[in-house]
RNA sequence: AAUGCAAGCCGGCUUAUCGCCCAUCGCCAAUUGACGGUGGGAGGAAAGUCCGGGCAACACAGAGCAUCGUACUUCCUAACGGGAAGGUCCGCCAAUUGGCGGAACAGAUAGUGCCACAGAAAACAAACUACCUUGGCGGUUUCCGUCAGGGAAAAGGUGAAACGGUGGAGUAAGAGCCCACCGCCUGCGUGGUGACAGGCAGGGCACGGCAAACCUUACGAGUUGAAAGGCCAAAUAGGUCACGCCCAUGAAAGUGAUUAGCGGCUCGCUAAUAGGUAACGCUGGCGUGAUUGGGUAGGCUGCUUGAGCCGUACUGCGAAGUACGGACCAGAUAAAUGAUAGGCACUCCGAUUUAUCGGAGAACAGAACCCGGCUUACAGGCUUGCAUUUACU
């Protein structure tokens, strides 16, 4: 039940723990994304992964468009976080659009399943 | 019916699946969270942040100066640089009555300053060409040329601008020198709340333009914005109190404080007082619990019931106002209001079986304390009015 929801709790929004990503966390490209990504940043273990969408307002200066991208995104890890619930340590990362266009939804939702594979390889190791 | 212009309105609808935010109800857990039901969830500009307010905090004797803003009149309004109605001037259309558009429409007789180029001359005017005329000289002697002087702003030419315009009379030629009309100036009535309009009388006319140069006059303006402001408050460190343990001292009981000063200031030293003891000495440390001031992370509030919206009636040319009735209509905060797949409606293109098929498109744009305006962007559609053309009666 459920597994497909995205509700407030699975969004980042502390700013210390946002701040803690961005100065800590490990990043890697995969077009048009860069993922900024850290496992377990308190050790008080959260129940589950917090994302972070961000979309530049210099590459797109229309908040519209930034919406569009964001649900966009958004959407697309709803429908596919099930791939990483089950991880042994719960994390923390940000998915940032670096693209210059706006892509359509076929396309974002089969880069997410990419970047969410590599989550996955990284965390079994 | 089509096209164009103006004004006003709208700014896709729907089904399925999976979701998001808020409110409320039920139930389980009892800070609050999970699940389920019900209801609500972006705009005409939410945008630009250009004006004006509300609200809030801070500041503030009064007056003046400086700075900034506004600038035809009357009204509307909480207020405005907004709006309504009107006036004046200018432009265009049409043709004497209007229609449309524009105005940086206070002041040049308060003062200072500037008026390039061209042109003879650009501000107490001025004689380049041409005109009229006097005298001298020369010649081809009813005239022409040249030199010196006088008259004259009518004509030419320059310029954004040349010191009223048109016509007449007048003159050697001319000139408001004189006359008529127009314009201008001064004065006095009339109409209008007023900007102004129009009338009468007088004056030959003086007073160039630029204030989007400084400036003068009148009116207005405190600063900062919801990241304002108010409240609650983990963790950590601190203060206080209680208890326990260790340590110091003493035979034991007990005691292990307060204040002030100085320094290298989580401490140390000095002094005074106090506790206790026969007296000296001593006047330290750790832990647990309670409580507490400020306040970080975080949360709550401000926050959406409002100069608001809808309808009707009345008043007003109108902007708008008044009365009555009705509904409650986003409240997020790394920031919800969505994604996907169909269908319908719309537009364009192509094909034909002429009402079907296929393909493409679907604007500008996303609330962030709330209102009133302004400005800018915008696919397509609807309504009303006006004009033109065509068809029918």
């Amino acid at each position: 039940m459920g597994s497909f929801t995205l509700s407030k709790a699975e969004r980042l929004s502390k700013e210390k723990l946002i701040k803690e990503l961005f100065d800590k966390g490990s990043s890697f490209y995969l077009y048009p994304f860069k993922i900024l990504y850290l496992a377990n940043p308190d050790k008080r273990s959260a129940a589950v992964n917090q994302l972070l969408i961000t979309v530049s307002s210099r590459q797109f200066k229309r908040a519209v468009d930034r919406n569009l991208i964001k649900r966009r995104i958004r959407e697309a890890y709803r429908l596919q976080k099930e791939m990483i619930r089950d991880l042994p340590q719960k994390g923390i990362f940000s998915i940032i659009y670096t693209a210059k266009e706006i892509l359509p939804f076929a396309q974002i939702r089969s880069k997410v399943f990419l970047v969410l594979e590599k989550i996955k390889k990284l965390e079994v190791q």
